[in-house]
DNA sequence: ATGGCATGAGTATCATGA
């Protein structure tokens, strides 16, 4: 099976775009989006099932808003990071055939010094704390998802330009540590990787034409389901399209 | 260069993103 992650800034500018790309990727068992920007009411539910999808999905009006699309039915759905008060709608998890698939809309933050940059390290230490003990209960689990964070320099186009940014700050890293620290594995490295593969790309500025361009969605695998994953890659052929989503999927292969 | 796009809400601009 493969699975895969793509933040679409908007399900409903993107969703032929979605459908497509599903048609197009039919190995890939589940998707998780992010930014749908959809209340639940509004929500696509009728196109997918339409297609022959299963889907969990929470979202709010103009931000976030999470969804899982599956070829199988999608069980033990949670929403939100249990234990941790939150407004904003930025996580889903469900079952798909015994792996426990987590998808994620890691806060931006906006600044180093904004509150938002607060709310992002609290969410962090939140997901980090419940995740451990997801993995107990959950052997196969992956975390798909925008984490907007590049965890290393070499995500980032030019780290001197972005030093003192959000997404590259070393708090940040150390949280995406955290998560690796579970003994959850970022499947891209997991491979040999072409210099300079990126996942996002601003769009002002013809930062796609000139791949200036940062690695800030992820899939991390636990020690199980790392085992079994035989490749790692990043559609950029996504971003080329009319009314590109600004982010390009992430896909993982595992084995079984 | 605190802009440069894009999206949504709402109908003029503004908040947010990364």
């Amino acid at each position: 099976m493969k699975i895969a992650t793509w933040n679409v800034n908007s399900l409903k500018v993107r969703l032929p775009q979605v459908l497509d790309w599903l048609a197009a990727n039919p190995e890939v068992s589940a998707l998780c989006l992010q930014e749908t920007k959809l209340e639940d009411r509004n929500f696509p539910r009728a196109e997918f099932e339409q297609a022959g999808f299963s889907v969990a999905y929470v979202g709010q009006k103009t931000y976030n808003g999470v969804a899982i699309i599956a070829r199988e039915t999608l069980g033990e759905v949670v929403v939100n990071i249990p234990g941790f008060v939150d407004e904003q709608k930025r996580l889903i998890a469900a079952t798909l055939g015994g792996v426990r698939l987590v998808c994620a809309y890691i806060p931006n933050g906006q600044s180093l010094d904004s509150d938002k940059y607060a709310y992002k390290l609290e969410w962090l230490a939140a997901l980090t704390a419940w995740l451990k003990a997801e993995l107990v209960r959950y052997p196969k689990l992956a975390l798909l998802g925008d984490y907007n964070i590049a965890p290393e320099d070499r995500d980032v186009h030019d780290p001197v330009k972005w030093e003192g940014m959000v997404l590259v700050s070393p708090e940040e890293r150390a949280a995406f540590r955290a998560l690796t620290g579970l003994g959850l594995q970022d499947a891209f490295r997991l491979f040999e990787q072409p210099q300079k593969t990126f996942s996002w790309w601003d769009y002002r500025g013809f930062s796609f034409q000139k791949n200036a361009g940062l690695r800030i969605d992820h899939i991390l695998l636990s020690p199980e389901l790392a085992q079994s994953c035989t490749g790692c890659e990043i559609d950029r052929q996504t971003r080329k399209h009319e009314r590109p989503s600004d982010h390009a999927p992430v896909v993982a292969t595992l084995k079984n």
